[in-house]
RNA sequence: GGAGAGGUGGAUGAGUGGCUGAAAUCAACGGUUUGCUAAACCGUCGUACGAGUAACAUUGUACCAAGGGUUCGAAUCCCUUCCUCUCCGCCA
């Protein structure tokens, strides 16, 4: 959520920015000013008048104890004439403090300048390269046949027991999705991120701490019976750490990572897009979370972008790095990297990471700030990144080491799964 | 799931209707003292939203798990929800 600060300040550079993302409901900036001016007004007033209820109730209690019971009475009666104002400035003030808030949660995530303009994802800028795309044998064909005729995973067996898009990984299929988890942990936590295995389902306030509420209601599988949230991700549960805390400034950058599976609806995709592991209900991803200083933040945006590729390139994978225009980038974010790997066998990009800074966006929503060494109170920004995003990278892994005779393994990954070769 | 006991500031913990935004202790921070450390002593030590200021200062309101209610006045009384602990049940 923006501070109605920054729309006070410059309501026209926020227009323009919202305006970067595509945003439609402009009106709602200076509606969001107005209404922030009234909330002050009624504030004012209310204070005002209880200050005076507040003082007369005291003095009712002196002339109580002094057993002055008329005088007591008297005061009584004049206090009562206030009531029907405060009640009534009472419920102006929620109304107005409601509305606001309605209003304000609305707003997206300003862009960063650097964004660039556009609206799809063909106008995201291409920042960078590497990796070797290989050369595959005439044979090769995509994960999805090669999982079937390997016996990795199962997804006629998974739609059975729960549905379509929920994968049934097997055997050595199992076993390398397991070796990718700790991999993947491991190189997390050997930069400086604390491990955390989170709950999986969140209750309503998480849910809207991170802004998955209301923005993404539908894309959440809701457990109603106890009105809890599956996960879409671990920045759920881990990032919410935070909500309604004040970090000490020595505490300061808070990085940490966790494995959890993570569940997404996803209702409305069809085609190559779904097929295989491309697209899944339920899949394993590893995440890491920083909060930071505002001030280091975009220093941090890059460190985590740098730590992703030092771990796309350890896997051997071709890559390329997307700085998202403001039409893709989702609605919390101010600046967006989405990392890429290239599916030899589909001759296509797959999604693998998409690294984020939110600045300020679901701190102040979760309240949470840090506080200096002279007891002043300071935002800070939150940040958050795929350190990996598994399916894709399976698919990739396997289409793109693939041989006539099997499966082989790049060299980070050989004492994680016990051998060179996948199968 | 059943029965009981609780939820107060960073921590421990007092507080059953007005003098309590909250005692006391500890921790933390600043200072005095000190060869150094420790101890002792003095001081500071919640958050949010307003008013005010160049900025401080100062000041109003709200907040004692959350939300409602009673009352001139609620941490304190009533209701609902959530959570924790103990015992029992169930269970990986």
């Amino acid at each position: 959520m923006l501070q109605v600060q920054v729309l006070r300040n410059n309501p026209e550079l926020v227009k323009a920015k919202l305006a970067v993302k595509h945003f439609k409901q402009l009106e709602l900036v200076d509606e969001i000013v107005v209404l922030d001016d009234e909330r002050k007004k009624i504030q004012t007033e209310y204070d005002t008048i209880q200050s005076k209820v507040n003082t007369a109730s005291k003095e009712i209690g002196k002339l109580m104890g002094q057993g002055k019971k008329e005088e007591a009475e008297q005061m009584k009666a004049e206090v009562a004439a206030y009531k029907t104002q405060v009640s009534a400035l009472n419920e102006q003030t929620i109304a107005t403090e409601t509305l606001l808030h309605d209003k304000l949660i609305l707003l997206p995530n300003l862009p960063a300048d650097i964004v660039p303009i556009g609206k799809t994802p063909e106008e995201n800028l291409n920042v960078k390269e590497g990796g070797i795309i290989p050369t595959l044998h005439a044979k090769a064909v995509p994960h999805w046949d090669l999982i079937k005729q390997y016996d990795l995973v199962d997804f006629e067996t998974g739609a059975k027991i729960t549905g379509s898009g929920f994968p049934l990984y097997k055997g050595k299929g199992a076993k390398f999705q397991r070796a990718l988890v700790q991999y993947f942990l491991d190189f997390n936590t050997a930069a400086g991120y604390t491990e955390y295995l989170p709950p999986f389902l969140v209750n309503k306030d998480s849910a809207y701490g991170t802004g998955q509420l209301p923005d993404k209601d539908g894309q959440m599988y809701h457990a109603t019976e106890d009105d809890l949230y599956l996960i879409p991700t671990a920045e759920v549960p881990v990032t919410n750490i935070f909500r309604d805390v004040i970090l000490k400034e020595e505490e300061l950058p808070v990085k940490m990572t966790a494995y959890s599976p993570c569940f997404r609806r996803e209702a409305g995709s069809f085609g190559k897009d779904v097929r295989g592991l491309n697209r899944v209900h339920q899949f394993e991803k590893v995440e890491i979370i920083q909060i930071v200083e505002p001030e280091k933040s975009y220093e941090v945006l890059d460190q985590m972008v740098t730590h992703v590729e030092a771990l796309l390139q350890s896997l051997e994978l071709p890559y390329r790095i997307l700085r998202l225009c403001g039409g893709d980038m989702s609605f919390t974010s101010a600046l967006t990297y989405d990392f890429e790997v290239y599916s030899t066998a589909q001759e296509r990009w797959l999604e693998v990471s998409s690294v984020s800074n939110f600045e300020g966006f679901q701190t102040n929503r979760m309240k949470c700030r840090s506080k200096d060494g002279n007891n002043k109170t300071k935002p800070v920004h939150s940040l958050n990144g795929s350190s990996l995003a598994l399916p894709r990278i399976y698919a990739a892994l396997v289409e793109n080491n693939q041989v006539e005779d099997g499966i082989l393994l790049p060299k980070a990954l050989h004492s994680y799964f016990g051998s060179d070769r996948l199968v």
